[in-house]
DNA sequence: TTAGATGCAAAGGCTTTGCAATTCT
DNA sequence: AGAATTGCAAAGCCTTTGCATCTAA
C-alpha cells in the first residue's frame, strides 16, 4: 500500500499536479483496499471524518487520477461509478457481480489481444475492454432458499 | 421485423399488458433495426414524429419490454442506456465501442458457461454478462491520421 | 506571490414518479 | 365502466461547473 501511495505523489508531482491533503486523503483509501472499487460518494463519506472535503473535490481528484492513469473508472450498469487502482502492468481483470448481495470481485481474464482471437474481430482493433459478469458468488450460493428475488 | 412485432405484441398479452399504439410504435423502431442500439431519447424522436408520444412512456415501455424479456438494456459506460431486442436464444454477442466515432457494433462472443471457463471463475456461478469493447472500427482505422484525440 | 485547488451551491443530463386526463378491454 | 396507460411537469440521482476563497510551491 506504501508503494501505492509513493507512486501516486510522484505519479501527480510528473504531471505537475499539487500535492494536497485532500488528493493524499483519497488515493490513500483506495490504496489500503487496492481490490475494493469505491463509489465517489463512499471515498467521500471516508475521507470526510478525518479531513475537509467536498464531493466535488473527489470527482476532479478522481478524474485527474484516472486521466493519469493511476485509476479506472467501473462501471457495472447500476449508474454509480466506481474507481479502482490500475495496476497498470497488472494482469487484466474483468468483474463479477453478485446478483444476490451485489458485490463486486475481481477475476484474472484475458487480455485485450487475446480477446480479439477469442472474437475473431479483426475488423475492429480492440484496446481496452469491460467484462461484467452477473450471477451469485459462493456464500450467496450457499444459501440457495435466498436466491429468489435478489436485488437488483 | 414483423415475427419480432407479433412476438412482442403476443407476449405482452400473456403478460397482462395492454396493446397501445405507443407500445406498438416503440417496438417496430426498435423491431425494424434490430441490431441498432436505441437510447430512449432516440426512440422518442423517432416516434414522436407520428404519434403522440412522451418520453416517460418510452422509458416506461422500455421497462415492461426488459423485464419480460424483449429487450435488453446496454451500458457501455458513457451515462446513456441503450436497448435492443434480445435475441433470447440467439447466440451472445458483445459490443464494440468505437471511440473515434462513438459507433456500438456486435460481435458474437462465447456464451456464459463458456466464459466460466475460460475464467476459470468456479467460486462464482455466472448467469449472465456484459462485454464492451473499446477500440476503432474498420472505417476509423483507415485514416489513422484522425485518430489523435478521438472521443470518450 | 500567484497559479492552481477547494468548497459550496447551482446547474446539467438522464431517468423516475405523481397525478389528472385518456384509452384499452 | 373500470382499471391500465399516457403526458406533463416535477422530482431524484449522480456528476459537473461557476466562482469566491484558500493554499501549495
Amino acid at each position: 500500500m506504501r508503494e501505492l501511495v509513493c507512486e501516486a505523489r510522484m505519479k501527480l508531482r510528473d504531471e505537475n499536479y499539487r500535492l494536497t491533503r485532500q488528493r493524499e486523503a483519497i488515493f490513500e483509501v483506495l490504496a489500503r483496499q487496492p481490490r475494493v472499487h469505491f463509489t465517489a460518494q463512499e471515498i467521500h463519506d471516508v475521507t470526510r471524518e478525518k479531513h475537509q472535503m467536498g464531493l466535488s473535490t473527489v470527482y476532479r481528484t478522481l478524474a485527474i487520477l484516472e486521466e493519469i492513469g493511476l485509476i479506472r473508472k467501473l462501471d457495472v450498469g447500476d449508474g454509480v461509478s466506481r474507481y479502482e487502482f490500475d495496476g497498470g502492468d497488472a494482469s487484466p481483470h474483468c468483474h463479477l457481480v453478485c446478483l444476490r448481495c451485489g458485490g463486486v470481485m475481481e477475476a484474472s481474464c484475458p487480455a485485450p489481444e487475446e480477446m480479439q482471437v477469442i472474437l475473431r474481430a479483426d475488423r475492429f482493433k480492440i484496446y481496452d475492454q469491460s467484462m461484467v459478469f452477473f450471477g451469485f458468488c459462493q456464500g450467496c450460493t450457499e444459501s440457495p432458499s435466498a436466491l429468489v428475488g435478489g436485488q437488483r
